[in-house]
RNA sequence: CGGGGUGUAGCGCAGCCGGUCAGCGCGCAUGGUUUGGGACCAUGAGGUCGCCGGUUCGAAUCCGGCCACCCCGACCA
């Protein structure tokens, strides 16, 4: 993200010295968002505004989600956004991971409230009061429900998608007859739906994990992420799987008489992912002319960026234009051309900040020959000529090239910054200098206070501890104890 | 919640040693020339200088209070 800049460089330098300016990511985020034109501010701190591009980009996300969660047999419905305050305390854990954080209505209808209503910062308590109801039998099992809803957490630091006030997402809920479904069902839409979802739609490799003690979801029994390295070597949890066990259950009251004739206790699971995505979208795939959309989720995969200079050639270019276009749209890839008034050169620049994957050119010169120009997103020095019949095969093609490209080089990029080590000052050398910033996998004895000594010591906290544990185990990379609690942990520090 | 900072046009800023200090750049509007990597010229629109009070003949400028926002930490999808 670096570049030098003389009065002597190229306009793009320049544009690439503005938008990567002094090397800092967490400015060029912001710079990204805000100047691809994916959201604004809004009048209240920590909310955002989510503007059409922005939105469009979400709903293909939605989409593609949605499918996979019906795919594996869930459906959706729609619980209310106020929660009575007293329902938080019913789970002891669950009220005091979030009393600190939720937004309370005192008053309404001109007059105090009775008993204060909590707007949702999640919805587990609502749903668990519902499903108390409306289970009975285990013939009622498994109740596998989710919904799209917005939530309000009231955070003290708050960055677009990243962590917002208010924000969008999904989230699953389901009862179980017996722990093991429950159990089945959080690792099933942690790698079916969510594993799935990050790798094929937003090319974005992750890493399913078990969460410790400390960074579990307040009143489950375990909690399971997916954690992805973002371009600067930090972690964003993209996505959390949650077997709360019987604690809901528990606390709302949802029994069930099983066959054998003996009322039992539920098993409740919940999970989800938000607007967040969109911000580890951003991080791991930007690069310093912006966004670098993911094909199957931009709400733009081709663009046509007509040229110019006599009205003749104009008409001749709209010919070409037009046709090239309605051939896209009928092979299903959305396209859109770009008639404004403005020069090319600007053009370029704009849908390169917006990251649409492919580029097309189409100028006098193209439409004399019956060809465009495709220029990939992704390396814009693989431009290819592609006559006007062949246009509508190659473009699919090269966006799932794109999306490969994207993949491997996220990948590629978090695999040069993984170390193993057993080294303790080693670990805190490298959460220590930002080049080299990254995961560190190495054995951990499953003491909560190695973990807490190391989260204070050097910043970093155990991002999880993979599902694919290595054969073995070996001293903790902290007090050095080897035994039964030892895990194969990652560390890293988060967003 | 602790520490720091900032409020002047849509955005980014200068002016802060009381008195042509209501200004600059970008953006916006209109017209013209341009158009294969962020064009240029001309004309123009746009601000009760965060709010309230004080000092003064006179306050963006000095003083007091309030409010808001931003950054850095601790807490978090």
């Amino acid at each position: 993200m670096a570049s030098e800049s003389t009065q002597t460089e190229s306009a793009e330098t320049k544009f690439v010295e503005d938008l990567a300016e002094k090397d800092d990511f967490a400015q060029w985020y912001q710079d990204v968002v805000y100047k691809a034109g994916l959201a604004d501010e809004s009048p209240v701190r920590g909310c955002m505004t989510i503007k059409p591009y922005g939105y469009a980009l979400w709903e293909h996300m939605q989409r593609a989600m949605d499918d996979r969660i019906k795919a594996t047999g869930h459906e959706n419905a729609y619980f209310p956004l106020f929660i009575p305050g007293s329902f938080l305390e019913r789970e002891a854990e669950h009220v005091e991971g979030f009393a600190p954080e939720v937004a309370v209505v005192t008053r309404a209808g001109g007059e105090e409230l009775a008993e204060p209503l909590v707007v949702r910062p999640t919805s587990e308590t609502v749903i668990g009061h519902m499903y108390a109801k409306w289970v009975q039998s285990y013939r009622d099992l498994p109740l596998l429900l989710n919904q799209w809803c917005n939530v309000v957490r009231w955070e003290k630091r708050t960055r677009p998608f990243l962590r917002t006030t208010e924000f969008l997402w999904q989230e699953g809920h389901t009862v179980h007859r017996t722990e093991q479904e429950a159990e089945d069902e959080t690792l099933l839409i942690l790698r079916q739906v969510y594993e799935d979802f990050f790798i094929k739609e937003l090319a974005m490799p992750g890493i399913p994990g078990l969460k410790s003690e400390s960074q579990k979801f307040p009143g489950a029994l375990r909690t399971y992420t997916i954690e992805a390295m973002m371009g600067d070597g930090k972690a964003l949890q993209a996505a959390t799987s949650h077997n709360l066990g019987q604690n809901f259950a528990r606390g709302f009251g949802i029994q069930f008489q099983d066959a054998d004739g003996v009322v039992k206790t539920a098993w409740t699971t919940s999970w989800g992912s938000s607007t967040r995505m969109i911000g580890g979208l951003i991080m791991v795939h930007g690069d310093a002319s912006g966004l670098r959309m993911p094909p199957r989720v931009a709400p733009i995969q081709a663009i046509i960026v007509p040229i110019w200079r006599k009205e003749a050639e104009r008409a001749a270019v709209a010919a070409l234009a037009g046709e090239v276009e309605a051939a896209l749209r009928a092979a299903g890839v959305r396209v859109k051309a770009d008639w404004r008034e403005e020069r090319p050169g600007f053009k370029y620049n704009d849908w390169e900040l917006r990251g649409v994957p492919i580029r097309i050119e189409i100028g006098p010169r193209d439409a004399q020959n019956g060809q465009v120009v495709l220029v990939p997103r992704t390396d814009r020095a693989k431009k290819e000529i592609v006559g006007k019949d062949g246009v509508a095969r190659r473009v699919p093609e090269m966006l799932a090239e794109i999306h490969q490209a994207l993949y491997d080089a996220a990948l590629a990029f978090r695999q040069s910054r993984t170390y193993r080590t057993s080294d303790y000052q080693e670990l805190k050398a490298i959460m220590g200098d930002k080049e080299r910033l990254g995961f560190v996998e190495t054995w951990w004895c499953g003491d909560g206070a190695c973990e807490a000594a190391i989260k204070a010591e050097t910043g970093a906290t155990i991002r999880c501890m993979p599902l694919e544990q290595p054969e073995g185990s070996g001293p903790c990379v902290y007090c050095g104890r080897a035994g039964e609690g030892t895990r194969w942990a990652i560390f890293g520090k988060a967003y």
